[in-house]
RNA sequence: GCCGAGGUAGCUCAGUUGGUAGAGCAGCGGACUGAAAAUCCGCGUGUCGGCAGUUCAACUCUGUCCCUCGGCA
């Protein structure tokens, strides 16, 4: 069976992905079906502050993977890319073309090319790794690595929580070592995909990323933020790390006034926008799109498809 | 007009007894294998307001001019 073909949006946040999607030209073979990978575009209750699709831009196309979680919910990367799988085989089967839309670089990438093939650490192991980091700094899980798995300990950087803690719980957790795992055959999903990304000056950019803020806010986003606070206080919880929800509790806490909240706001999104620019660099195999010619997206989807 | 306080990196400011300057933030570049809108790393030449003077040497002392902010008129 020949693989699936997908399409796939990248590109910083604010440049109009999702809009450029369902404006695909009418006459492709297929018409798109939409589907998220975005790790923040997921969260039922932060429509407007992850900016996820309108019911009007929802009713022009099927739409997978938005808006389906509970604000306590995690969903790693590996969680990500089955559901995605399952997503495209749905709407390959509606004979529409899968149409991957979103800011997660690194669960795309999971998708398309796998992952090690981990086992998943007993919550014990990863609670007890977690305190540990808190209490005693990544520094000295970092200096156990360097004895343990003295090849990964070289790579990752002795302030990086994440990354240590996630390689002490995987020793633990599995008694292998990361650079044991990472050796591992990756299954990855059967698809051929086209890679599109928009790209973007910042400058340009950041009026448009202050102008969307207003528009979230005119829509109603601090009550959004309200209702999420009422509903999940839980500061830890994986909502409160999206950008726009954590400012803006910020300020319904009284730690910031709202225009303080709207400035620190509007410079994390535009740190966000160049991390995604810097990851969609590196990236192979990307036909860029200047985000100021987005007709030039179905252009490159149309010759795709013919050749 | 007078008195006072200032004019140093895009912004806020440090700068010890004269030896041509450094932090935070911003910005830029990068990494990224199960938290990724996360996490982490690297990058600081700028007429030290202008001009003149003292000095081997002035951001640092002296004079003068310009500008800003207070207060008094």
């Amino acid at each position: 069976m020949a693989p699936t073909r997908i399409v796939s949006i990248l590109g910083p946040t604010g440049v109009g992905k999702s809009a450029a999607a369902l404006d695909l030209p009418m006459d492709l073979p297929e018409r798109p079906g939409i589907i998220n990978f975005d790790s923040r575009q997921v969260y039922a209750d932060a429509p407007l502050i992850t900016a996820q699709p309108s019911a009007e831009e929802r009713a022009r196309a099927p739409h997978w993977l938005y808006g389906f979680l509970e604000p306590d919910q995690g969903l790693d990367a590996a969680g990500f890319a089955t559901l995605a799988a399952k997503a495209i085989g749905e709407c390959a089967a509606q004979g529409r073309l899968p149409v991957l839309v979103g800011g997660t670089g690194f669960y795309l990438k999971v998708l398309l090319e796998g992952i090690a093939p981990i086992p998943s650490i007993p919550d014990e192991v990863r609670q007890a790794v977690l305190e540990r980091v808190e209490q005693e700094g990544p520094q000295a899980l970092h200096a156990e690595l360097e004895r343990i798995d003295p090849d990964y300990a070289r790579v990752i950087h002795p302030n990086d929580t994440q990354r240590n803690a996630r390689a002490m719980e995987v020793w633990l957790g599995t008694g292998q070592t990361m650079t044991h795992w990472h050796s591992q055959a990756h299954p990855a999903g059967e698809f051929q995909a086209l890679k599109l990304a928009f790209t973007v000056d910042l400058d340009e950019l950041e009026p448009r990323l202050a102008e969307r803020i207003e528009a979230m806010l005119a829509a109603g986003a601090l009550d959004e933020a309200r209702t999420l606070l009422d509903k999940c206080p839980d500061q830890e919880a994986p909502v409160w790390s999206a950008i726009g929800c954590a400012e803006l509790r910020a300020h319904l806490e009284g730690e910031l006034s709202l225009d303080q909240a709207k400035h620190l706001w509007l410079k994390n999104t535009r740190a966000y926008a160049k991390r995604q620019l810097t990851w969609c660099r590196r990236e192979k195999d990307i036909v860029w799109v200047e985000a100021s010619d987005p007709a030039a997206l179905g252009r490159a989807v149309a010759d795709w498809l013919a050749g």
